[in-house]
DNA sequence: CTATGTGAAGTGATTCACAGCA
DNA sequence: TGCTGTGAATCACTTCACATAG
């Protein structure tokens, strides 16, 4: 039996994959300098529903005051800790395409905590350039040499289909423990290995049945 | 109340999104000419769990055979025509950025069914200019008159998140039923319009999240 | 004897509805 | 009075277990 140090604390997986999307509603919010946000508001401009909102924060703690709402800097500010946003996280990218490359220079992640450290790519054409960020491409070879120590924390996968599993054993291997797939293969992880798979086709594919069924 | 004219096919929304992913490792089972599988082989491929293959596959139809497994050919058959696939689907791209273009080369999409159509941007630089896949992009004012008729079904929205509201609204007043969008933004569409929202800051906020309650 | 199809049981998430508090 | 926090009810998905068919 395995017994955590903190209160129970189980937050569901459905609600710890809304609470990025609150994060950036929030910091809409203060962009426009709204201090006090409702679970109603939230829910508005986050597609969902109020007594949703209410639970999925709810799980974080007591965050708001009854008939008033939630502070917004408070509340960003406790997702954020709650995502492991506080302390900065490092994000290595395999594989340099036109995909790999759209990725670096996606501002999309300005919510900081995020950071690149690292390129990676076997092309030895690739190998040595200088991204626009700055950073140099190294020889994906050098990954497990490279990765311990304050290494990154999540691997971005950006290769070809063909090379995807190879370079996730890898990754595995030189200790990533979170990885971000965008290959359109299944990739195998030991369980200690969170992984998620973001593929452009199928998500085409959803959209097509719903377009057969719609009609 | 409304009837559908079909058996009442419910299929499951979990389902669905499960389908493209089966649909690929038929394909991979036929690149290496095996003839039939059982629902333990793809939830082996598929990273899933047999008795889950087996329900999904049944809202189809009772598609295999007890005791042999499924006739790979015929069940990728059947999942196509489900998703709708066996018509061809139109797809439009509205911004031609970093990430557009790696998405007009993204191959992925071999599985056939999808077809890019029309490439649409504001920047008077892109908008003229031919992609390598041979699509020449065009001002994104056109995109209201000219997605009628045998036009898309289905637009990528790859803007800045600036800008994304008002290629939805475009997109939506276009006659456009379904939307994948790219922005860090939540859009509001319609009821009848099926969106669907891919941010690579939200999945790497996730992994995060799991790396933080990892230890 | 093997692997599918499928009710039934189990699990988890969403929604409801209202008590509790500022 | 207004909006959060939260048990209870509902709904949906997953897993089990076995009858069923080749």
């Amino acid at each position: 039996m395995r017994v955590t140090g903190e209160h129970v604390n189980q937050v569901p997986e459905t609600t710890i994959q809304r609470l990025p999307i609150y994060l950036r509603c929030l910091h809409e919010a203060q962009a426009m300098r709204i201090p006090v946000i409702s679970s109603e508001g939230i829910a508005l401009m986050s597609g969902g529903n109020a007594a949703q909102v209410r639970k999925d924060l709810n799980y974080l703690g007591e965050l708001g005051t009854r008939g008033i709402g939630y502070d917004v800097d408070d509340l960003a500010g406790h997702i954020a800790r709650a995502l492991g946003l506080t302390k900065q996280r490092h994000v290595a990218l395999v594989g340099l395409g036109h995909l790999g490359s759209a990725l670096l220079s996606y501002g999309g992640f300005g919510d900081r905590g995020l950071t690149w450290v690292a390129v990676y790519d076997t092309d030895p054409d690739k190998v040595g350039v200088m991204t626009p960020s700055g950073l140099v491409v190294r020889p994906f070879a050098e990954l497990t040499a490279t990765v311990p120590g304050p290494g990154p924390d999540i691997a971005v996968i950006t290769t070809p289909a063909s090379a995807a599993q190879e370079v996730a054993d890898a990754l595995v291997a030189a200790g990533i423990r979170s990885i971000l797939n965008f290959a359109p293969v299944t990739l195998e992880v030991p369980e200690h290995v969170t992984l998620r798979q973001v593929d452009l086709s199928v998500e085409l594919q959803i959209l097509s049945f719903h377009l057969a069924e719609g009609l």
